[in-house]
Order: structure tokens, then C-alpha cells, then sequence
DNA sequence: TCCATAAAGATGCAATTGCATCTATCTGGG
DNA sequence: CCCAGATAGATGCAATTGCATCTTTATGGA
């Protein structure tokens, strides 16, 4: 019987491991030193973004991003501080809120973008070709929905 | 004109981002519900297991495990202070130090795979076939390619 | 030989993350 | 209507990570 996890998928798994720390490590560097914030701020902004003017509930965004609660309201936390969100009560909902990007928020999430893309373009871009960033982009999502097997 | 990073290809990174928290989180918990050690205790373990006699060097490790030189550092205090691991001073350079693997940590070692290897083919394995797991693996290798190989 | 510089590793301190738990509100069944 | 969960979010505290810097030993010229 073949082990259960196949050579193959050990192998992936160890590479999504190794590609995603090299990645990462490199996109938080080339922030960093252009004076920008943090890569988890530039997801949370361009969600709100996306999100338009209705705003976003903090369990959404936290689904959206895959954040653990806690540190998801510590991030909104800081996000707040900076001035780039807004917290509002929920209209329908009293346990919660709602969130709203502010005008400082969107221009932030536009100035860091260029760094950004910089950096995803060195750190994915330049390896693949186009139908290769597309097959790893589609075998990627994958992993994080439910399984057809 | 085409945007620098190719939609393809600004997908790819996001889905990675994903993708990785998704598996990461999981396998962790696994590990933690199991009474287990954390990952990073696994992949330094294995390293030093796959070395042999001779041991590694903390920077090879690092290399190899693409850790920061301070985590590293203080991951191998971890794993000292918990027996798993000893320190020696290197005999050819005074400056360094030789890791070597101890009877209890190849044994956690191979208590942990159990647990890890359900985890991964929980994350991993159900969601592809074999030739895509294959292919996956292949598209992540060329996203961190180590110049002399 | 001597020195400037680089490499190996450690460490103090601040920021972030993880864990457990707490408060407040909401929801569905009796 | 009422209450036992369930859900939204916050928070105290411990562990980990990131950053800057330090010590010690190597190395490669002039």
C-alpha cells in the first residue's frame, strides 16, 4: 500500500512551506524598507476596498484573510490608531461593528502598491511563465477549499 | 501596456498566502491537540537526522530551514533546553558550534510524523491528485531557487 | 604581520502572536 | 417569555518574532 501521504504531496507541502517563507520574508523586506507598513495591512485595506461603501463586519474580513480573532482585532486595533479605519457600531448587529476604510486608509493601500507588486513580481513573477503562475494559482486554490476526491 | 505583475501571477501569491496560512493552521493544531511540539521542532529535527554522525552547523540549518539567524538561535535553545538537541563547539571553527541530534529527539522525531503525516495529507494530499501534487511541487520549487544547485 | 572586514552566533528590548477567557448580544427551542 | 447555547469581539498574560547590536573568531589583502 502507498504511504499515506504520496512522496509527492510531502514534497509539496514541504515546498508551500519553504516558498511561502522565502516569499513572504522577501515582500516584508522590500516594505519595510520603503518605509511601509506591514503586508497584513495592505490585505486588510484593499478588503475594505473591495468591500466598497458598506463597509466591512470584523468577522468577515477575518474569514477573507484567514486571521485568528484575536489577532485580527489587534490588527484593526492598529489599523485604527494609524487612521486608515474607522470602527463603527453595527446598525443590525450589537455585538458588533462595522469597518470603513478612510480616505487615508485608501491612499496608504495605493502608495504601498507599487512596492508591492515590485516585490510579488520578483518574488512569483520572474520564476514562472503566465500559464505556469496560472496552473500554480489554480492548484493553490485548491488547497483551500473543499476537497473533490 | 501589461501590468508588471500579471494578474496570473498576483493570484498566484495571494492564493499562496492563503493556501499556506490555511495548511499551516492546521497542521499546527493537529500537532498542539496531539500534545505534539510546534512544526518548526519537526523540520529542525529532521534536518539534523537527515546530516547523520556528523551533525549541522546552525547556519546550515538556517540555510536549510530558511529561519532567521536570531529565531534559529533561540529555536535551538528550545530544543536544547527540552533535550532533543546538544550544542559542541565546532573543531574547526572557533566561532561556531555542531549540532547534534539526541536519542529522545529522533525519538519525538518519529513519535511527531504520525500525527504530521495525517495532517498533511489532510491539508494537502485530499485536495490534489498525484500528478498534481507533482506538478505543485515543482512550480514551488522554482520559486526559491538557491543559486548553487 | 597587521588590520579591516566578514562570518557565526547570542542577546536586550519592543512588537506581534497564541491561548484562554471574558463580556455582551443574539437565536432557537420549549 | 425564558433560558441555554452560540456568536462577535476584546483582553491579560505568556511565548515567539523582529530588530539592532554585540562578542568572538576567521580571512584576505597590503
Amino acid at each position: 500500500m502507498a504511504s499515506s501521504p504520496s512522496e509527492p504531496v510531502v514534497r509539496a507541502w514541504a515546498r508551500l512551506e519553504r516558498a511561502h517563507r522565502a516569499a513572504q520574508t522577501a515582500v516584508e523586506a522590500r516594505l519595510k524598507e520603503a518605509g511601509l507598513p506591514p503586508l497584513a495591512w495592505y490585505d486588510a485595506l484593499l478588503e475594505l476596498e473591495r468591500a466598497g461603501a458598506d463597509g466591512l463586519r470584523p468577522f468577515e474580513l477575518q474569514r477573507e484573510m484567514l486571521f485568528a480573532q484575536y489577532n485580527l482585532s489587534r490588527l484593526i486595533d492598529r489599523l485604527v490608531a494609524a487612521g486608515y479605519v474607522v470602527r463603527s457600531a453595527s446598525a443590525e448587529d450589537g455585538r458588533g461593528q462595522v469597518l470603513g476604510l478612510t480616505r487615508e486608509g485608501r491612499a496608504m493601500r495605493k502608495r504601498m502598491w507599487p512596492v508591492y507588486a515590485a516585490a510579488i513580481e520578483d518574488a512569483v513573477g520572474r520564476h514562472l511563465s503566465l500559464a505556469e503562475a496560472t496552473t500554480l494559482a489554480d492548484l493553490l486554490g485548491r488547497l483551500y477549499s473543499r476537497p473533490t476526491k
